[in-house]
DNA sequence: AATGAATGAGGATTCATTCAT
DNA sequence: AATGAATGAATCCTCATTCAT
């Protein structure tokens, strides 16, 4: 018996990702993705139940993977400013340094193909929210909702990120700065 | 020579945005769209060169809708902020009034399909974007670019729109306003 | 428009009928059965559903057009055995003469694809019902029923021919006659 | 070197069997039988070359217990109709207590699949075949063919008892008993 | 203008089989 | 002997589009 080849998994996934960013949903086939990953169609089946399963285990990667990333250097003895900068430049950090990844999980998300699949609900997404909850308590953060925290704080910052990352905008070090204290008046008392 | 018949244009355009909000982009065929529209496929290249050619003008068409509405009540004798409180809130209205259409483009929106079709270099926008700079002008708004300007005004609201459609949340009349000021403070000097 | 061409729908049907006989239903495809009809594989979708809807479709016409011949020159003046002898002999000779299309049937009513689909309930076998049924009343035929009837009558004839027909005996008219006083005999008081 | 594994061998027939009949032929895949039969695929070709093998195999594995099982009780000291009775009992009894394995045996007899592969030829009918003869000689049978003797005699039963399997007919032991005589006296001067 | 028929290309998925362990 | 991984070929079917009317 052979043993699953990581290298093969990994491929489709990578494949996958950058076709769907490159060229859509729509025109991102099971055979396509198998061709750019240098496998045979039949192979993605050994590690995937059907595309729905591949593009829903791609998403969850993803996200996961971007979690990990957005709270390296995080911990819960740092005043809350410290944490909530740390995070927004890891997030515009991973954003840039991964922009495939980043333009497929934007797309995916605006897709009905995950309606259900919310943000917060996910496990490795919890320190965020409890790095809110925390500012809230020290009155450091507005009595606002989790949503309209996210609203004014990540939700630019995507949009930002998205327009630099298609060459309609230059988001430099600077303008990133300037964006962050918005943001970071918006949300605080 | 007959004309075009509007009817069937209107018919094609309302079941493609349909079918393509509620089941994306990859599961809506020109057959489906004939079928939901009460019409052959053949017809729709009457109306349409092809399928990419219908996209875009369901996008433009849209966009177009909403743009209209969105500058309803305005005029450039209003104060700035009264024009902008009515745009926030014809966007609102638009939005939960259309919750199709208003899917529809930020599925459309976050494709790679029209990666190169900017919002405000639509001629139907200019208005916003002039309203934008009389208010720099006038030292209303913070010396902030557009797409900062937009990040901390339509993001937001937007995203909020999105889950509360999603049914995630409820964006009442009062969580509205909140995100109004909040949004407001945010670029106003 | 076009209108459907009845000779496409033939050739669709006469190739599947003919691939099925000689290669069976599992090494049948859609496409060979395009390929075979002269026409393209989506081509066959115009005139059916789907596979199992050409196949169900296929049988009942080779049955409907096999009862047509079958009651070829019976009407319920002539007394009884005249009848049954008409019948008797047609049968015999339809599927001497249609051996593909006899063939087909037989495959397929063995097949767990239609076990629900009984003979005698089709339309098109009714007068041979009745038939029967008024045999038994002129005290003709035994007071048996209408399965141990076709048990001892069609049963072994078209064992026969089957027999026949893959060259494994030889049913000439003699052999037929002395089959046709066996069956006679048995079902007669 | 170990020996193959009779259980196993077992369970791919028996699962093999078990879903042509309730499936069909072409909804049969290897796969199926080996997820069915508990074992790798792979496993099913150390012991059947290829799939025409197992099918043949699986065949002519049922016919020899089937004919093995018809003839319990026979020997060529008994009056002929004694063992013909005896006979007709056991088929009856065989295919009502394996109505899987009988219903397998009917559809591989009808598809072209074995078209060669004739009923008496095989070794282990050869007691049935004699059986006949002797009754020939005897002046017991009529003097037809064999093909016409089981054209009246088991083609009859294998009718009713497929119908009683199905469920449209119940061939209890009198309705068995009436169709014997029927039988009987059809071959017998 | 409008349309159902027609189609080659391609869609997702499963096939029978072999490979490597 | 036994097996899960791996696969090219084939499966059914749908696609975007064009044709003929």
């Amino acid at each position: 018996m052979r043993h699953k080849d990581d290298n093969k998994n990994q491929a489709i996934c990578d494949a996958a990702i950058e076709l769907i960013t490159k060229n859509g949903f729509a025109d991102t086939s099971m055979s396509k993705i198998a061709k750019a990953a240098n496998v045979s169609p039949a192979t993605i089946y050994v590690y995937f139940e059907n595309k729905e399963d591949l593009l829903n285990k791609l998403y969850l990667f993803v996200k996961q993977e971007m979690s990990a990333e957005l709270l390296n250097g995080v911990n819960s003895n740092q005043p809350i400013e410290e944490s909530f900068k740390i995070i927004w430049n890891n997030f515009y950090n991973y954003a840039v340094e991964n922009p495939i990844r980043f333009a497929f999980t934007e797309q995916f998300a605006n897709s009905p193909m995950i309606a259900n699949c919310r943000w917060e609900s996910m496990e490795f997404f919890r320190p965020l929210v409890e790095l809110f909850e925390r500012g809230k308590q020290q009155k450091v953060f507005k009595d606002i909702s989790l949503e309209i925290f996210k609203a004014f704080t990540f939700a630019p910052l995507m949009g930002l990120i998205k327009e630099h990352l298609n060459g309609e905008i230059v988001l430099d070090k600077k303008a990133l700065e300037t964006t962050y204290e918005i943001a970071w008046d918006a949300i605080t008392n």
